[in-house]
RNA sequence: GAGCGCGUAGCUCAGUCGGUAGAGCAACUGACUUUUAAUCAGUAGGUCAUGGGUUCGAAUCCCAUCGCGCUCACCA
């Protein structure tokens, strides 16, 4: 086992690297003074969880599971917080009850009522909806309520330490600030009694031996308040950097556009006494085009699109792959990651311990990959059940064993959750771009004649029967003139596509019964795409 | 202006601490006395953006240049 805490020390893979680092520098090899190590991935009040923060919780866990084996004597824990103590800017688009909202804007997420009538505020509801969503995908984590820090006293210390040095984290934000900013600009933001909002405004005194500040209320009123008890949220990044202060935080990632807030935050955190986290910043995700994607704007692809059409295990892949390198995130790098996935999988059983720690597999099911299965691609099962009318896992299943003796969904249940993604590709993407067109009078003979070859043919006829029989028919209707045109027909009228699979296998597969159906079907006239 | 990332085959990209350039798709050739391709065999295509440096050896490390893109300068 040791002999893996070696390789571990070695491993390229960028987890250990990341791991390495926190335990060397920044720990020096020790457990920390509160007993262990702490990971935090943070989330903003608009938030609803999407594609970023399960890449974020992901990337995190992957960098604790390659701590964890490094240092297996130092325990580790990773706290999801949740910052419900901002006040809300603005409305969201996407909530019911919008009205009473408005009326409410300025306060805390968690003081304002929950427009979707489920939770005791607004800030629980989303503070449920990002764990449920956590939870679904099974992260280990400890969920944290900014609310609950300031107002059980928690973050006192913190903000009477921000009192203290009040002055040089001025001198450091400042500069950062806009000129009309900077004439208002306190890290202390009162929560007003009067109207429960959370003011930004100028603090015109401080008493530091009392722990309060005196600032210029809205109304022009002056009001001293106490910096504890929840009387007070700090300003962000004075808050990210007393959070980190007070709660240890060892290591916590973010996105690139955050590298300057972290930088400041950093300072801060020094001027309090404390150590800034281990920080990793990752790249943003690009649309189709290169374009950022952003929720308001709706472009590129939502967890739960990618969720539809492959499991999580793909996009978990998806975000381990080169964090610091921005990637197009869009519809058809679904199947493609995939498809590494499962080769990554296959080649997991053969490698040795070395290599397994840079396999992404290892990192995506914290070193315990599940067995490699068919060797069957994702693509090829996508390509499947274009083909071959698959709006049935079983009619898939049927394909499937033929091409892979003796695979069936309990050998293989990787390939049997597949086959669902793909019957969902195909419901969504393939059959609605069918076009179904009616046979000409010509065709309808031949269909006929076809039709009534099949019924006559005895009860489990192979493919290579039936195709002999298809191709028959069509060598005796002159009207085709090459065969290919009777081929293109028949995918044309009975899968509403111009290009299909080998007749005889599919009628093998599909069913005589059921293609002698479908092809009366289509001589009725029958719409086939309902 | 500051910070970050990218530049490898026609396209999308891999390339795991430096050791002879890879995949998928596209293209081309041929095979299966049956269209088709989830078939098989084979072919072609790259001065790894450019110029230096370190090295026995660089797509890989360092510096510079060019090009593309993103982020931050108000708020979180």
């Amino acid at each position: 086992m040791s002999d893996l805490r070696d390789l571990a020390r070695n491993a390229s893979a960028w987890p250990f690297q990341e791991a390495r680092g926190l335990l060397d520098e920044r720990l020096k090899g020790q457990a920390p003074a509160k007993g262990f190590v702490l990971f935090e991935t943070g989330y903003g009040p608009s938030g609803l969880p999407h594609i970023g923060t399960f890449g974020e919780v992901a990337r995190t866990t992957m960098v604790r599971r390659a701590f964890e084996l490094l240092a297996p004597g130092i325990p580790t824990r990773l706290f999801a917080f949740s910052d419900d103590r901002d006040g809300l800017r603005k409305v969201p688009d996407n909530i019911p009850n919008k009205e009473m909202v408005t009326q409410h804007l300025g306060k805390p997420l968690t003081a304002i009522p929950d427009p979707f009538g489920t939770h005791e505020s607004f800030g629980h509801h989303n503070n449920a909806r990002l764990r449920g969503f956590l939870d679904s995908f099974g992260f280990e984590y400890e969920f944290q309520s900014a609310t609950d820090w300031y107002t059980s006293g928690r973050f006192d210390e913190g903000c009477l330490q921000v009192l203290r040095h009040y002055d040089p984290i001025m001198e450091v934000m400042l500069p950062t600030l806009g000129e009309e900013r900077q004439q208002t600009y306190s890290p202390f933001l009162p929560v007003c009694p009067k109207t429960g909002k959370v003011l930004q405004v100028p603090v015109v005194e401080r008493n530091v031996e009392a722990g309060t500040i005196v600032y210029k209320d809205e109304d022009g009123s002056f009001v001293e308040a106490p910096v504890t008890g929840g009387r007070v949220k700090l300003q962000w990044k004075a808050d990210w950097a007393m959070r980190w202060f007070v709660l240890g935080v060892d290591y916590e990632m973010s996105g690139k556009d955050l590298i300057p807030s972290y930088q400041l935050a950093s300072r801060i955190c020094r001027i309090m006494g404390g150590t800034p986290p281990m920080n990793l910043s990752y790249e943003l995700f690009l649309d189709e085009k290169g374009q950022k994607i952003s929720k308001s704007k709706g472009n590129g692809l939502a967890v739960e699109d990618w969720l539809c059409y492959a499991p999580p295990e793909s996009l978990a892949l998806f975000m381990f792959q080169k964090p610091k390198a921005a990637k197009r995130l869009y519809f058809d790098v679904i199947p493609r990651t995939v498809d590494e996935y499962l080769t990554f999988l296959d080649k997991f059983p053969a490698e040795d311990d070395a290599k397994r720690l840079n396999n992404p597999v290892w990192h995506i099911h914290h070193g315990k990959p599940p067995q490699p299965e068919t060797g069957l691609s994702y693509n090829i099962l996508l390509n499947l059940a274009s083909v071959c009318h698959a709006e049935d896992r079983a009619v898939l299943w049927h394909f499937i064993s033929r091409y892979v003796p003796g695979a069936t969904p309990v050998s293989a249940p990787i390939l049997d959750r597949l086959v669902d993604y793909a019957v969902a590709y195909y419901k969504d993407f393939v059959k609605p771009g069918k076009r179904y067109r009616l046979p000409t009078a010509d065709e309808a003979k031949a269909l006929s004649d076809l039709a009534a070859e099949l019924a006559a043919l005895p009860a489990g006829s192979d493919a290579e029967a039936i195709q002999t029989v298809v191709y028959e028919v069509g060598k005796r209707h002159p009207a085709f003139a090459e065969l290919k045109a009777w081929f293109q027909a028949l995918y044309e009228i009975l899968l509403g596509q111009d290009q299909g699979p080998r007749m005889g296998s599919f009628i093998a597969l599909y069913g005589i019964g059921e293609t002698v159906a479908l092809i009366r079907r289509a001589l009725a006239g029958e719409d086939l795409a309902v």
